[in-house]
RNA sequence: GUGGCUGUAGCUCAGUUGGUUAGAGCAUUGGUUUGUGGAGCCAAGGGCCGGGGGUUCGAGUCCCCUCAGCCACCCCA
């Protein structure tokens, strides 16, 4: 019994206290005897980097996720619900060892059953395992799925960076074609542009092939090798890791950046990435970026960010095609491009575009009981008819149920009294214009 | 994960070299002698001063620990 962990038993007493059975049978606290304590029963609270989201922000959650439906459905792809937890093998063999989410940021845990499973950092590697498990390489190769869904990475918190957070991803497998990858990048615009952020750009970038990349690879290491004196602490691990992103380094890079090996595209990659840009021209407005490099280790030739909002965290959106994965985690050779949207980012971007809050519908208002079951009855009938109605707030006086439909964002107030309860009528008053005219219910009920 | 800043009412913040019962504005509730909100007036409610420990006659204030948030790094969406 002493070396069990905390116990709780017993209900809770007046004033919030509970008895516990604790590990330490000399605990000094102790009041009930050995190992026995009476504990202040505190409010739970809220877990590091997770949180609550009350509307409006839960509005712009359902709008973004409609948003991209409407514009996935017309791209022709599909939903797809993978689980939010694998086998922790499974990111570890896809999303790479060497990346920190999978190194630092994985929540991994092991089940009764003795299975080492994590909580998913990210989308892709649950959605090609399906693809590869349901055998759709042999029927159906080609696919355009999509995902929404919370993940988890156990980062320290930051303005637009949780420990959950949703992301809407897309998976185009089985496509080599540089359309595919074009397909990708303007499936991410449309669906950006419908939920209403207008202040992005787009980076683009061709990281090579198994073909192309070790070369230079090796070049540049062999280089930054010989430079490794100049460099940072950082850049020193980066180079063992990651050596691509020593010439992002923001400390040193620069002094690296002309004098680096620059990057050789084999033939083939040369003329994909050209193809994929000339179809994005006139399309959507990019820019190269030589450096944009992916952190994930699946990509091969095409990575692209989409950046909005001042914030460090000011990537939306990112992706690339990854021909290789597939491959690697014991499927058949099969290309694939696809991309995730941080959700929250992208949210976080329009909220500080646009601050403008909008005022519909109505607020049914009644002034003294006998009005009370008729401004009921408008409420339900203006319901019925598919218009947002609120209201009901009949026993506080005018004045509050005045201020209560401004807070509540109507655009009409419809307000009823011993007056208008004998003619059949009601006062209709514009909240934005501060004007009012009196209409008859049947008018009211006519006009929607 | 590393470094810095912050934490007092629902929100934004005052709070003097440590000293009575911790304040303001906005918000909320009620009233304004009975029908008009987004700047009228009057009144009221609302505080584990993030949490724990220490120093002291006395801590919102000083010290230690801890938790949380923000910023930068790191990384990524």
């Amino acid at each position: 019994l002493w070396s069990a962990p905390i116990l709780h038993c017993g209900p809770v007493f007046p004033g919030g206290f509970y008895v516990t059975l604790v590990s330490d049978p000399f605990d000094t606290e102790r009041v009930g005897g050995r190992g026995v304590k009476m504990v202040k029963l505190s409010m739970s609270k809220l877990v590091r980097g997770f949180r609550d989201i009350f509307a409006p922000e839960s509005d712009a959650f359902a709008e973004l996720e409609a948003a991209a439906r409407r514009i996935f459905k017309i791209y022709g792809a599909t939903e797809l619900r993978i689980p939010t937890v694998e086998l922790k093998e499974l990111f570890i063999k896809s999303t790479g060892d060497t990346t920190d989410i999978v190194q630092k940021e994985m929540y991994a845990f092991e089940d009764g059953g003795g299975r080492t499973l994590a909580l998913r950092p990210e989308g892709t590697p649950g959605v090609v395992r399906a693809y590869l498990e349901n055998n759709f390489a042999q029927n159906n190769p080609v696919q355009k799925f999509f995902y929404i869904g919370t993940m988890f990475r156990a980062e320290r918190p930051q303005a637009g960076r949780y420990r959950e957070f949703e992301q809407i991803g897309f998976e185009y497998i089985g496509n080599s074609s540089p359309y595919a990858d074009a397909e990708a990048i303007l499936v991410l615009k449309d669906i950006v542009t419908e939920f209403g952020v207008k202040n992005y750009s787009v980076k683009l970038n061709s990281i090579g092939c198994p073909k192309c990349r070790p070369a230079y690879k090796d070049a540049l290491v062999n280089y930054l090798s010989s430079r490794k004196g100049d460099m940072c602490e950082k850049c020193c691990e980066r180079l063992e890791r990651n050596p691509l992103r020593v010439l992002d380094c923001k400390i040193d890079g620069a002094k690296f950046k002309d004098e680096a090996p620059k990057m050789v595209l084999c033939a083939e990659c040369e003329e994909h990435f050209a193809e994929v840009k000339k179809t994005l021209d006139g399309r959507i407005e990019y820019t190269v970026d030589t450096n944009l490099v992916r952190g994930l280790d699946y990509y091969s030739r095409t990575v692209f960010e989409f950046q909005a909002g001042d914030m460090a965290q000011n990537a939306i959106a990112g992706g690339g095609r990854y021909d290789g994965l597939l491959e690697s985690m014991g499927g058949p050779s099969m290309p694939a491009v696809g991309y995730a949207m941080g959700v929250d980012r992208t949210i976080l971007a329009r909220a500080k575009e646009q601050e403008v809050k909008k005022q519909e519908g109505y607020f049914v208002v009644s002034l003294d009981k006998t009005c009370n079951a008729k401004a009921f009855e408008i409420m339900q009938t203006l319901r019925a008819k598919g218009v947002k109605t609120d209201g009901g707030l009949f026993d506080k006086n005018l004045k509050t149920q005045m201020k209560t439909a401004d807070r509540w964002g109507a655009a009409f107030a419809v307000i009823l009294g011993g007056n208008e309860l004998a003619k059949g009528t009601v006062m209709l008053k514009n909240l934005q214009t501060f004007t009012q005219e009196e209409i008859s219910v049947k008018d009211l009920y006519e006009k929607n």
